[in-house]
DNA sequence: TAGATTGTTAATCGATTAACAATC
DNA sequence: TAGATTGTTAATCGATTAACAATC
C-alpha cells in the first residue's frame, strides 16, 4: 500500500485483509502505542514503524548459527531476516569438510570455539539447526558462553536456565496441523 | 519412555514435562478418544497410537514440493516427516539447471508439468518453498491441478478457494516473537 | 486400606466481540 | 452536515483451572 502511494490505513481494511474483527485490530495496534485519527485511520508509515519497534525489529541482533546443513544454509541465505534486525555473523559445525568454507558469504567455524566466541564477541542470539541428538549439547555450550536467546529448529525441548529465552520452530507441529485439518475436512466435506 | 520399557504414563507426568496443567492434558487427550486407568495412567503405546491417528499421521500423504532452493532441499532431506505420513514424491522448479537432477533421491521436474501431474497422480498436498514473488502463481497452478492442501513457506498470504486448506509456516513471525521477548526481558530484567 | 489418578462438572479467567460516544 | 472511524467500556464467549466423586 505504501508503494501504491497510500498515506493512511483503517483498521477496517486491515481486518478485512487478515480476516479478523476490526476491534481486535484496534486493540492490538493500541499496544504499539500508535494513535489513529477518527474517520481517517492510521498513518501508514507511522504504523509500520510502530509495529517494527514494538516487535524489536529496529534493534539489530547479531547471531551465531550452529549446523551448516541444508536448513542452516537456507536460513543464512534468506534476506528477509535482515528486515527484522537479525544478522547471522557466522555458522558453526563440527564437520572438518565444512569448517573454513563460506556459506552465503559467511564463514563456517569450528563448533569447539563456539562458547568462547559467544562471550568474546558478545553475541546474544544462538540459532540451533543441528540434528536433534546434539541440540541439547549445543544449547549447553551456548548457555556456557552467555547466550541470552536461542532460536531452536531441532525437534527437541531444550533444557536451559529460565533466564534464557527459547523460541522453538516446530515444523512437524505445523505439518500435524495441516494433516489434522485435512482429516477433518474429509470427515465433513459439506462444511468448511 | 517407551525405549525405557515403561508401559504407562500419567497426565500428571506429561503435564510436568510440558509445563501444563494436568487437567488440560486430560482434556486434550480425551479428544483422541483414549481412555486411561485411574491410579495407573494411559497405556503408553496406545496413547502414542491414539495421538498419531488423531493427528492424521497414519494416513500416508504424497506431496509435491515446488522450489528446489536450500529450504526445499532441507525439507526433502528431513526424515522426520515420514513419521507423520508425509512423503515428498518429487520437486519442481523452473531453473533448467536443476530440472532433471536428483535431490535426496527425488527428481526435480519442470514446474510447467506441475498442474498436470497433480491431477494425473492424484496428489493432494503441495509444498510451496519458492520466493514470495511467485508463490501465488504456484498456488494457482496447484489449485488448477486439484490440490487439497498447501503447506506454504513463502512469506505471502495465498488467495485460494476456501475448499483448499492452507497452512502457513511463518519463520519471520517466530523470529519476531523471539525478538519481542528479548526486548521485554531487557526492559524488566528482574522478572522472568 | 490409602492414595494416586481419571473423567467430568462447575468456577474462574482472559480474550474476543458488541456497542457506542467522541471525533474529524 | 452526514458518515466513517477511533478509542474504550460492557457483554459474551470459550478456554483454562479448580474441585471432586469414581476407580483401581
Amino acid at each position: 500500500m505504501k508503494a501504491d502511494g497510500q498515506k493512511f490505513i483503517s483498521c477496517t481494511r486491515i481486518a478485512e485483509g487478515l480476516d479478523l474483527d476490526p476491534t481486535s485490530v484496534r486493540k492490538d495496534l493500541a499496544f504499539t502505542g500508535i494513535i489513529g485519527r477518527p474517520r481517517i485511520g492510521y498513518d501508514l508509515v507511522e504504523l509500520m514503524e510502530a509495529i517494527a519497534t514494538f516487535l524489536g525489529w529496529r534493534k539489530s541482533k547479531e547471531a551465531f548459527l550452529v549446523g551448516a546443513g541444508d536448513l542452516g544454509r537456507a536460513l543464512m541465505g534468506y534476506q528477509g531476516f535482515r528486515e527484522h534486525g537479525l544478522e547471522i555473523i557466522a555458522a558453526f559445525d563440527k564437520d572438518p569438510a565444512l569448517i573454513g568454507q563460506q556459506i552465503h558469504g559467511k564463514e563456517v567455524l569450528d563448533v569447539t570455539s563456539l562458547s568462547d566466541l559467544i562471550s568474546r564477541m558478545g553475541i546474544f542470539i544462538g540459532i540451533i539447526v543441528t540434528p536433534a541428538a546434539v541440540a541439547q549439547e549445543v544449547a549447553d555450550t551456548m548457555v556456557a558462553g552467555g547466550i541470552e536467546a536461542i532460536w531452536n529448529f531441532a525437534p527437541v525441548r531444550l533444557v536451559v536456565p529460565d533466564t534464557v529465552i527459547v523460541e522453538n520452530v516446530e515444523l512437524s507441529a505445523s505439518l500435524s496441523v495441516l494433516s489434522s485439518r485435512l482429516s477433518d475436512a474429509r470427515k465433513a466435506p459439506t462444511e468448511q
